[in-house]
RNA sequence: GGCCCCAUGGUCUAGCGGUCCAGGACGCCUGGUUUUCAGCCAGGAGGACGGGGGUUCGAAUCCCCCUGGGGUCACCA
């Protein structure tokens, strides 16, 4: 039985890339017909963001990624928080000590900090704890714990040899242990470290597959000691390819968003996001791109994993959420864009049956130039509220034109007369008001376009006419002969 | 700097010794459709696969070195 966990710590907003490890981890799972459990490692009370672990929670669930196992679903190896599992910690941290695997450590954080600044100054390779309190006597460890110091403990990392594992996707590895230091296991407020809560808590709740990211493999040769001297199997590990901005380097909010939250405000769709994400860094194997949640499923493998970093570009994501958009049957992209026009205060919160209609009219005619939900209100404004943008250069350069006194004039007397006001009759009538005039169709259809909408660009006039309504329409042409007049 | 990871067009990626004068997608450009934009359709530019050595009849594909990029060296995860 396939069991995986993700494990994010609740020190602030979901970041995409820790997002994309929950949905490889989940697609694996499913895919296997295995467990998929979210572990809470609220291990370091420092950073603790409150509200983090809703918005990362909520973030799954919008992706659709649900858990078998973890917080509000409990699981048969609750607590699934870290900070409610500190006695299992300790007491394993204090059994490693009695058999002489770790012991106390009582450098302050300035002892410590002074010791890595002397070894930088002599020009060291990489700092690395002295284990200068492995070396204490039983007495003197007695003396210093009795006077009340505060103490860590650390894990006795072999001086010498070499431990190796077999990366899921980099292939066989290996490190030499002298190159790690003595690492703190549980520190002084007796919370653990990632280190130690991390593998007693993927033993003791079976985990088979570590899937997480690269920046992790450093980590291996403290993970696989502990493992060993724990007696325990270590699963098998996976690490996935790191996501990086297009400068190269890792992905932070100066690339743009990168959190969850902010990609869901935007107006990404769940299925736009949760295709691209399966796709930083893994791919099917041919040459499709646009997958459901199904035959990502079905034809998810670790093998398939790139081991290359992924450059998250927004761009394809852009464009990928465009397609899912135009996809979107109109009821939902309907109801999915009307919080972003009340939010704009363009439709009021609590609407009649009539401004919904008209909402459901409206928002379809921009359906296949929108790449964000967010989109829908800079598309839409002019058809709820006058006090939209007018481009002036399109209104110069078209309302010096002869031709438009009389084309507003006539266009008028049509439209007011005009039954029933539909767009198929609308550009019956228009076409009849260039032929009178004798113009081309552009001619009478940018200009009359400018009046209505204030821009050159926009849905097709004679869909946008009909949904406009006659009043609205009437009473706008009025007013760009205002205007033709003020010239 | 030590250790580790990575290396196919701007980006993602297919390719796992010959079927590749390297395929697809995004982006970019051009044309078509059209009342505009978008979309859609068609086409195009752009890489001899980071460089150098090997192995082999044959290498983008295997090996080595170099170079470049990244990760990591916390009582953070």
């Amino acid at each position: 039985m396939v069991r995986v966990r993700y494990a994010p710590s609740p020190t602030g907003m979901p970041h995409v890339g820790n997002i994309r490890t929950a949905l490889f981890n989940w697609v694996f799972a499913r895919h296997h017909g295995g467990k998929f459990i979210v572990r809470i490692e609220d291990t370091d009370r420092a950073r603790f963001v409150e509200g983090s672990e809703q918005a990362i929670l909520s973030s799954l669930r919008w992706l659709g990624l649900d858990w078998d196992e973890g917080p509000e679903v409990g699981g048969p190896h609750a607590p699934y928080h870290q900070s409610q599992r500190l006695e299992i910690y300790h007491q394993i941290a204090h059994q490693l000590v009695a058999e002489g695997k770790a012991y106390k450590c009582f450098c302050t954080p300035e002892e410590l900090e002074q010791m890595r600044a002397q070894q930088r100054a002599q020009g060291a390779a990489a700092t690395m704890y002295d284990r200068r309190c492995r070396k204490l006597t039983p007495a003197e460890v007695k003396a210093r714990e009795e006077s009340g110091l505060p103490y860590v403990i650390r894990f006795k990392m072999p001086l010498e040899g070499t431990v190796e594992y077999e990366d899921l996707i980099h292939g066989r590895t290996v490190f030499q242990n002298k190159l790690t230091d003595d690492f703190v296991m549980l520190k002084s407020d007796g919370f653990p470290t990632y280190h130690l809560a991390n593998v007693v808590d993927d033993h003791l709740m079976e985990i088979t597959h570590v899937m997480r990211g690269d920046e992790w493999i450093s980590s291996m040769p403290r993970h696989l000691n502990l493992y060993a001297a724990l007696g325990w199997a270590p699963p098998q590990f996976a690490h996935l390819p790191l996501l990086l901005g297009p400068d190269r380097q890792k992905l932070s909010k100066r690339h743009g968003a990168t959190d969850m939250p902010e990609f869901i405000r935007q107006g990404y769709l769940s299925d736009a996001m949760f295709n691209f994400l399966a796709l930083c860094g893994w791919n099917p194997g041919d040459d499709r791109e646009i997958l459901s949640r199904a035959e990502i499923i079905e034809l998810f493998s670790i093998e398939r994993i790139s081991d290359n970093p992924f450059i998250f570009h927004h761009d394809k994501l852009l464009w990928m959420n465009g397609h899912y958009i135009r996809e979107l049957p109109k009821e939902r992209l309907v109801e999915l864009c009307l919080p972003y026009l009340q939010q704009a205060g363009l439709v009021p919160q609590t609407l009649d049956e009539a401004t919904r209609a008209y909402v459901a009219q409206v928002v379809p005619l921009e359906q296949e130039k929108m790449k964000l939900l967010s989109d829908a209100p800079r598309l839409l404004d002019f058809f709820f509220t006058d006090e939209y943008p007018v481009d002036e250069a399109a209104v110069r350069k078209w309302y010096g034109e002869p031709h438009i006194p009389q084309m507003l004039e006539e266009l008028i007397r049509r439209y007011e007369a005009l039954e029933p006001f539909t767009a198929p009759e609308i550009e019956r009538v228009t076409r009849e008001v260039i032929a009178w005039l004798g113009v081309k169709g552009g001619e009478v259809i940018h200009p009359t376009r400018i009046a209505l909408s204030g821009r050159t660009t926009g849905p097709s006039l004679f869909e946008m006419i009909e949904a406009l309504g006659k009043p609205r329409v009437l009473q706008r042409l009025r007013n760009a002969q205002k205007w033709v007049f003020r010239r």
